[in-house]
DNA sequence: TAGAACGATGTAACCGGTTTCAGGAAAGCG
DNA sequence: CGCTTTCCTGAAACCGGTTACATCGTTCTA
């Protein structure tokens, strides 16, 4: 592999010009640069990302934190991000925390390790605190993605979570339905204790005493919505409707629902969470919560962006969820 | 951020030693490691990923190029490589090509130039030269992933897509089917051809002379197939029973099926190719041929760290593809 | 025409590690 | 007790870029 050196030597000139070449910084004349360009094109010559970020050090690239890199709904929002990245030449490192503290920490350390010139960390598992830390002390700039921390409320792009839980619960309510159940995700997950927040908050703006029979906590898992769904059948038999917390979920509580003998929707309505891809797919198709992820993804890039060059954009920090209307609700009947 | 000198500083020792105690190469005095560990953790001192890269020529991670990062079919081979790559500590750097020839150029150039150890490349667009003269002339490893190249057959991981197209057309033959359409994807890949040679074979063998007004090359997606079931159907209205080339598009030739009044499968049978999650969605759920990605994510990296660390491994070149019999395909009855 | 200003280029210090080689102290040997 | 061997440690040269500063030849200004 060809270094500087021998492309100034081929070219005949100092490493300093061929520096400048690189980086189009300083003035080189004409035919000098044409020389240069030359040399680099005979030698195959690429510059040592090493070299380069030992001297700026800044590594040109930004590290991205998600909990699983080969899920559809990160993988959505990892697009957006690349979107924007992609168009400014900057590079962008993945990393999967796995929602486990020590995986997260892991890949956090690693992408701060290299240098990384900014942060986006989509975290399940560290806590504010350590979120807040991140953000606060390091020279690193650092984007929060989907969390809300109030003390960094600035570096956080969230989906308003309650407003969504809201959403689908109001949805249910406006078709007549008064026994609502509620799938939850892991109450450890602040996306999940929000989501039952919103509908806690609907059901009582409607009159409904909350009842904690009919909310069942899981692991917005399918296998997890498939168990969940049970539950709530024989907790409370009276139920007309679920909003569930996740699409996954739904997906398996329509598999119980079906193979117990209740129709959807007719004998029960389910409404959904996230509107993944397969929401469309099921058999009904899937009523559900919207999720912008990608155009999420970008804000999150472009708030890093910001805080990188200094340069101001228009950055969106709080999202709110649309309700997507397939063929999983109807109005109750009884 | 603390250095090597500050802490050899602290330490009361040599940078020489504590990077010795870093790299656990050589000896060093216990009561000596003691201090030196002691200041490194007082210090939050964390090696620069530059300065040794610098020195050791080697970055301690590798980089894999897919067409698309958000994709659920190149997630399940990402995690595959993730699984094999973190137990050994090293690290992964993924691009996305989007199957264009620039791009996919760009994304390995970029591997290159960030001195990956090796590189893992899955390619649509390049041209087997390219990929023949990376493999043979860099100095990085490369191992292919999913395309079979004569020349570097060794540095090859790939599935038999055209038994692939074998079995899923001899399923349908063995269900009495004797007009059988197929989708294509766009034969550029040669993925595509491989699994319509598949096709090909099998019916010669059945003693069924191919036909090619019940062949279309589409897209891989599902608007592609949406269409060509459409033109599949106009062109030859006789069929029982289509061989798609993967599931995307059996999504949309099922849907197309459906608005044109066509039963899958009492009316006309579909077959699928891939196994994605979604296959278990669809309704009627997807006899589909399943690629174990995740697996051969697996070999790809373990083929790469064989090239790496000289250990030798049990590495599976090829796999085979697989029947998975669910609910889209049943007996011809005309 | 002398002196200042400027444009193009070269020299060398520096970034923060790794690694070779040399040297000093302690231990082993005759 | 002197000499070799072994073990541990330090000095310094590198890796390949960037960049502050120096230099030199021109051109512009008075």
């Amino acid at each position: 592999m060809a270094t500087i050196r021998e492309v100034s030597r081929l070219a005949g000139v100092s490493i300093a010009t061929v520096s400048r070449v690189l980086n189009g910084a300083s003035t080189v004349a004409h035919p000098t640069r044409e020389r240069v360009l030359a040399a680099i094109a005979t030698l195959g010559f690429k510059p040592n990302a090493f070299a380069r970020g030992l001297a700026t050090n800044r590594s040109g690239g930004i590290g991205v934190t998600v909990n699983e890199i080969s899920s559809p709904y990160f993988g959505a929002f990892i697009r957006g991000v690349e979107q924007v990245v992609r168009a400014e030449g900057i590079h962008m490192m993945v990393s999967s925390g796995y929602a486990t503290a020590a995986l997260e920490r892991a890949s956090v350390d690693f992408l701060l390790e290299r240098r990384c010139d900014g942060l986006i960390v989509q975290s399940d598992a560290l806590d504010d605190e350590a979120l807040i830390e991140l953000a606060r002390d390091g020279d690193t700039p650092v984007v929060v993605f989907g969390r809300s921390v109030a003390e960094i409320g600035s570096s956080c792009v969230v989906l308003d979570n309650e407003l969504g839980g809201s959403l689908a619960t109001e949805h249910l309510l406006r078709h007549g339905h008064r026994h609502i159940g509620h799938i939850a995700g892991p109450l450890s997950y602040a996306d999940a204790r929000d989501r039952l927040m919103g509908y806690r908050r609907a059901l009582v703006a409607a009159g409904i005493a909350f009842d904690d029979r009919y909310v069942v906590e899981s692991t917005f898992l399918e296998e997890g919505g498939a168990e969940a769904a049970a539950h709530l059948l024989e907790r409370a038999p009276d139920l007309t409707a679920i909003f569930v917390a996740n699409d996954q979920m739904a997906a398996g509580a329509m598999r119980t629902l079906r193979e117990t003998g209740h129709a959807v929707p007719d004998d029960i309505s389910i409404i959904g969470y996230d509107d993944v891809f397969l929401a469309r797919y099921l058999t009904p198709t899937l009523t559900t919560v919207r999720q912008p992820l990608v155009e999420m993804g970008r804000a999150a890039a472009d708030l890093l962006l910001e805080r990188l060059d200094g340069e101001r954009r228009e950055v969106v920090h709080r999202f709110d969820p649309e309700l997507v209307e397939r063929q999983s609700v109807a109005s109750a009947v009884r």
